[in-house]
DNA sequence: CTCCAGGCGCCTT
DNA sequence: AAGGCGCATGGA
């Protein structure tokens, strides 16, 4: 007799408590969700996905319909207590506030490759430019995806190889000005196999850091959200020109202070969760700018 | 028009 | 070790 195979299905509820959907998927760690009627709709990998918020949790419609939901209950770090991870954080007024700020922000664990690509774009732009950009390589570059409405054109993240076998005049024209060469550098690297991202996660984060600080155009902030948003490295704490302002202001009483000293700070402060508080300070200060 | 953006590399002290 | 500057592009 034949195993069993489950009937593919469209749709699935996931119970979970403390998810705030909005804040996580709007947060600026991924970059291509958006808001349709009252969901999320975005891609992960080579399907279409729409998320709502429900009270027992999250509704997830895909196309084409699924036989299972792992890859859906990984990306969205379904099996973390989220409590546990709060109750780790420092008690102090800040963290205080921004953890009241947006009760129920996760972190999403994102393809690495989409990832740190989507990283190398970041430098010196704002979150909706760096959107702008991915939404051009993506519909030039990337490969048509089935969708429940045929007038609806999605298309996937190119791959590295993808990426790889273009020009820098290519890349150019999706806008990416300075950053082009950088992120052809980083698709041939991957596809020559000098690099292998997959392989990172079995080092300590200080190695891992240092080898994706090896690529041209990866320094240390977008190494720790490479490291953050795609890996298993909770203590990665991305300082940015937001989270050095926060940081300067809220616990250095708005002393300049070196990045060396902030980033030393930070690690010591926060802990092994220092990532996920790094992401309720970022949401706080981003929303309360002062 | 000018200024600046989820940085980084390179150049000075 | 720490600080200043240019870099493409587009929006305020």
């Amino acid at each position: 007799m034949l195993p069993a195979t489950p009937t593919p299905l469209s749709h699935a509820d996931f119970k979970v408590k403390s998810y705030n959907l909005a804040a996580t998927l709007d947060s600026g760690q991924a970059f291509r969700w958006t808001i349709q009627n009252n969901g999320w709709e975005g891609v992960i990998d080579s399907r279409w996905v729409r998320l709502e918020s429900i009270s027992s949790g999250i509704k997830a419609q895909t196309w084409p319909p699924a036989t299972d939901w792992g890859w859906l209950e990984r990306y969205l770090q379904l099996d973390v207590d989220i409590d546990v991870i709060t109750h780790s954080f420092p008690n102090d007024p800040p963290m205080n506030a921004a953890l009241r700020y947006t009760p129920g922000l996760r972190l999403l664990r994102q393809d690495p490759w989409e990832c740190l690509a989507s990283f190398i774009l970041s430098s010196t732009k704002r979150i909706v430019q760096i959107r702008q950009v991915i939404q051009e390589i993506c519909q030039r570059y990337g490969q048509p995806i089935a969708t429940p409405d045929r007038t609806l054109k999605v298309f996937s993240f190119p791959s590295a190889q993808t990426i790889a076998s273009l020009s820098e005049s290519d890349l150019r024209a999706c806008k990416m000005g300075f950053r082009a060469p950088f992120l052809l550098s980083a698709a041939r690297r991957l596809c020559e196999g000098k690099l292998h991202l997959d392989r990172l996660s079995e080092l300590e984060i200080s190695a891992a850091r240092r080898t994706l600080m090896e690529m041209p155009g990866v320094g240390p902030k977008i190494a720790d959200c490479v490291l953050l948003f795609s890996m298993e490295f909770n203590a990665a704490f991305p300082l940015d020109v937001w989270m050095q302002k926060a940081i300067t202001q809220l616990y250095f009483k708005g002393k300049r202070t070196s990045l060396s000293r902030l980033s030393a700070f930070a690690a010591e402060h926060f802990g092994p969760n220092a990532g996920f508080a790094q992401q309720y300070i970022f949401h706080y200060i981003r929303h309360n700018p002062h």
